[in-house]
DNA sequence: CTCCAGGGGCGTA
DNA sequence: TACGCCCATGGA
């Protein structure tokens, strides 16, 4: 057990904000699989205690919630003319852009072009359950996200009963892609937001949209700025003068989750 | 029944 | 560039 305190940080806010997918909330704590290793996690306030290791604390889950991050330096940018990002932040305080795998971000949002949360959830978690190797932490037994090469010798017929419907093939090309190194992830990882997005695109079924995410929470690039149906709405309704693109540089990744975040809960 | 869900590909004007 | 339609699926 391992416990730090931040002020700036809420899992249930970041369980339930649309950016993973595999975080659940339990009777006590939120559980989250990632990296290949399973943790716990209870919050008091700001005090949050991580059922692992200082070790392992501090090799992923420090990254992984990207703790090395002040997020009031992206709150202090919005002025307090603009009260529509300011709900938004209030409402959504404590939310944070976490570090996740890359390969597991192309494939979960390639899933999650024009589906629902509750749906993603369930197909992921069956793909995880079918093609992740089974591992155990104190007793609780979970299973990792599949590796390329795992899923790109799985059937279309066989990932379509894992209710992805027409997204299957875009799945599949998605595994070919990187398990042959035909683009390398460690590459990807190297680029710039714009190249990374500019290559994820070549990827039949990534746009603009499914890049931006790829982008904002595989790659953590912060000034990618995914539009989908709710920041469409956002943009008309809320800011029907246009959005302060140049303002928020440096900062429009996590604006767009409070934004994201607020319509999904609040409207 | 239609509409919608963290869209994208493709054909047409 | 902009629009319409299709893609699979199930809940509202």
């Amino acid at each position: 057990m391992y416990e730090i305190i931040e002020p700036n940080f809420d899992i249930h806010k970041i369980c339930y904000s649309g950016q993973c997918f595999r975080m659940r909330e339990k009777e006590d704590c939120y559980a989250v699989v990632a990296y290949g290793k399973y943790v716990e996690i209870r919050q008091q306030q700001d005090q949050i205690q991580f059922s692992c290791t200082k070790e392992e604390f501090d090799t992923i889950w420090y990254d992984y919630f990207d703790l090395s991050k002040d997020y009031d330096t992206f709150i202090h940018l919005v002025p307090d003319t603009d009260e529509y990002m300011q709900s938004a932040i209030r409402f959504g305080y404590g939310i944070r852009i976490l570090k996740q795998d890359v390969w597991e971000m192309i494939i979960s949002f390639i899933i999650s072009q024009a589906n629902n949360i509750p749906r993603i959830r369930t197909s992921i978690q069956t793909i995880c359950e079918r093609y992740g190797e089974k591992k155990e932490t104190n007793g609780i037994s979970y299973h990792t996200f599949p590796s390329p090469e795992v899923l790109s010798n799985v059937s279309d017929l066989e990932l379509r009963s894992c209710n992805v419907g027409f997204r299957s093939k875009y799945i599949l090309r998605a595994a070919q892609i990187i398990a042959s190194s035909e683009v390398s992830l460690s590459n990807l990882k190297k680029m710039s937001y714009e190249d990374a997005k500019e290559t994820l695109m070549t990827f039949p079924g990534i746009g603009k949209k499914v890049a931006d995410c790829v982008c904002l929470y595989g790659l953590h690039h912060y000034d990618a700025f995914p539009i989908d149906t709710h920041i469409k709405k956002v943009l008309e309704e809320g800011y029907p003068h246009g959005f302060p693109f140049e303002a928020y540089k440096g900062a429009l990744g996590p604006l767009q989750q409070y934004a994201f975040y607020y319509d999904l809960y609040y409207k």
